[in-house]
DNA sequence: GATAATGTTCGATC
DNA sequence: AGATCGAACATTAT
């Protein structure tokens, strides 16, 4: 589920919950999610503390006072939960990380894509989780992003979602971006001009913000740590409404739905003809 | 019961 | 070699 937005509504949340928390046990319910050997991933971090939490794309970055760093990737529905004492474990507990000051961070997937890394500060580079992820969507100058677009014959949409491209862009944020630049999703992404790559780059930089800033997108079940819904929903001009009134002003179209690159895409077939900067 | 779901990865093919 | 496409992964909600 979560893209960039709702991976930072997560780091931000941990950050102010449990800076310096003490690690005193880790339960693997699920061995599935985490990379390497469960019983070695939970007694390496035991006795630990947290330390800093940081994000690149949609990976999450908890890390240790031993330099360690814990690598989270939630995928489709893996989320994190900060579950106060006495209340019950949510559905779908994965990996359970008991803390001190009675506090619980509970790592809950339903689909059991998420995936969990414990990497040394030597084994950063290499980590499975960042190994192949291009710059940050939030860091990325248009410059870069322009290169690598020339190189790729496939539809703007698809690209945006190449996380080697840029890193945190998902099909709910790539599809907005495109319906507020008015551009088509099947322009083939080495049409764009670095004119039009500046507009682009100003529009990824724009909706992140707004998405962070209302705390991420809520379709079916994302919640951030404390359980809250993400405010952005209320902001979707195209995403999942499929048959629905265009939000563009004086624009008359309705929103349409193909499938592109094997996802579900949404557009204004009206509004998002023009390719001008 | 069929369909779709905020994502990545692998193998086959171009 | 590198890009691209479709299937696979796992499970539920509608």
């Amino acid at each position: 589920m979560p893209e960039l937005p709702e991976v930072e509504t997560m780091r931000a949340a941990l950050e102010k919950a449990a800076a310096g928390a003490l690690l005193r046990r880790v339960e693997v319910r699920d061995g599935k999610i985490v990379l390497g050997r469960s019983d070695e991933f939970a007694r390496r971090l035991r006795g630990k503390h947290f330390v800093a939490f940081g994000r690149h794309g949609k990976v999450l970055q908890l890390k240790l006072d031993n330099g360690d760093i814990l690598l989270a990737h939630p995928r489709m529905t893996g989320k994190f939960l900060l579950v106060p004492p006495r209340h019950k474990l949510p559905d779908y507990a994965r990996v359970i990380f008991y803390l001190d000051r009675e506090l619980r961070l509970v790592f809950a997937d339903l689909r059991r894509f998420g995936r969990l890394e414990l990497v040394s500060p030597e084994g950063l580079p290499e980590a499975q989780l960042l190994r192949q992820l291009g710059p940050d969507a939030l860091d990325i100058e248009s410059r870069q992003l322009y290169e690598g677009l020339q190189k790729r014959r496939v539809a703007l949409k698809v690209a945006l979602m190449d996380q080697k491209l840029l890193a945190g862009l998902g099909n709910i944020y790539a599809a907005e971006i495109l319906h507020r630049c008015g551009w088509h999703p099947c322009v083939p992404a080495h049409e764009l001009t670095l004119p039009h790559t500046r507009q682009l780059t100003k529009q990824i930089h724009a909706v992140l913000h707004e998405a962070i800033q209302t705390g991420g997108t809520t379709i079916a079940d994302y919640l951030s740590p404390e359980g809250h819904a993400g405010g952005f929903r209320e902001h979707l001009r195209v995403y999942g409404r499929a048959g629905e009134k265009c939000l563009r002003r004086g624009c008359p179209g309705f929103i349409q739905r193909m499938v592109l690159g094997g996802r579900s895409t949404f557009y204004c077939p009206l509004c998002q003809k023009q390719f001008a900067p």
